[in-house]
DNA sequence: CCCACGACTGGGCAGATTGTCCAATGATTC
DNA sequence: GAATCATTGGACAATCTGCCCAGTCGTGGG
């Protein structure tokens, strides 16, 4: 659960350049090569790092557009169903369920707004699904992120 | 702003495998090696691959509670400062600007609800915010993907 | 119909990196 | 003090990388 300094160095570096290999890592942050090791290997151990899978950018893809909906769902059947259904659609790039009003939360990204029509429909249509309210994302003047954080939980 | 089916073969093997090499993709896809370098090199020029950072994992670093925050913002001044304000906490992991009776939407984390107020009255004493509302994420039923969305988009 | 162009192949090369061991040296805990 | 754990610095063979090249293939233009 605790990370130290070392390991907020390390994963910072990581994040910021990630083609360099261990070796290279290990004289940057002048330790050996192997405690550079140990330290990876724990830390994907422990789940810090879940892996170093190639990042995408939906908007290179063409889809331009992100939208967070929310959904009210029938109470008979629950959550699980829906969430199903809505891992079915490439474009709802995650789903949550919530506390408040509404009962879930997704995230979709469309190729354009007449488009984002056409996904929400798609939601709409899965069974369970009550209604939805959809809410298009203009900017992300702080896109993902998660350095921020592992540096104040390396402190 | 396409991508063909090697491509997304390519980036389907990457995010299963990150640990595989340029030259282990190239024999699982049964082409060339220099086509694989080739096509990765593309594809981050194109900025579909904008990088290999590590993924980690708010709740194995003890930040066991996801909310999406939104808020209003004072018309006076716009979205920039306080942007740049929210960029500064680490729990705020990202930041959006919406359609909506909100202004803004941001996902944040904490260690436990009572951290979350925490967070939250940081974000509140933000300058230029006027108030917020916020939702748990209980439960995240589809973890954010991209993958079906490139397979979808190599078709 | 032919040609140029871009993409892919298959190969080779030197240099760097990886995975894996090891013994010795602190540092910390009991 | 004694044991434990992390780290160091070094070694090894095997592998991979970055880079280059010539030849082939398919598409579109001329």
């Amino acid at each position: 659960m605790t990370i130290d300094q070392l390991d907020a160095r390390l994963i910072s570096l990581l994040a910021a350049e990630p083609r360099i290999g261990v070796l290279e890592c290990s004289r940057r942050l002048a330790v050996a090569r192997g405690t550079v090791q140990a330290r990876l290997d724990r830390l994907a151990a422990r789940g810090v790092i879940t892996g170093y899978g190639p990042d995408i950018d939906p908007s290179a893809l063409g889809y331009d557009v992100t939208a967070f909906v929310t959904l009210q769902i029938r109470q008979v059947g629950g959550h699980v169903p829906v969430a199903d259904r809505l891992a079915l659609i490439p474009e709802v790039l995650e789903a949550h369920t919530i506390t408040g009003g509404d009962d879930m939360l997704c995230r979709v990204v469309a190729r354009s707004n007449a488009d984002l029509q056409r996904v929400i429909d798609l939601i709409v249509d899965v069974q369970g699904v009550m209604r939805t309210s959809s809410v298009i994302a203009l900017d992300t003047p702080v896109p993902y992120r998660t350095m921020p954080l592992v540096s104040a939980a390396g402190a």
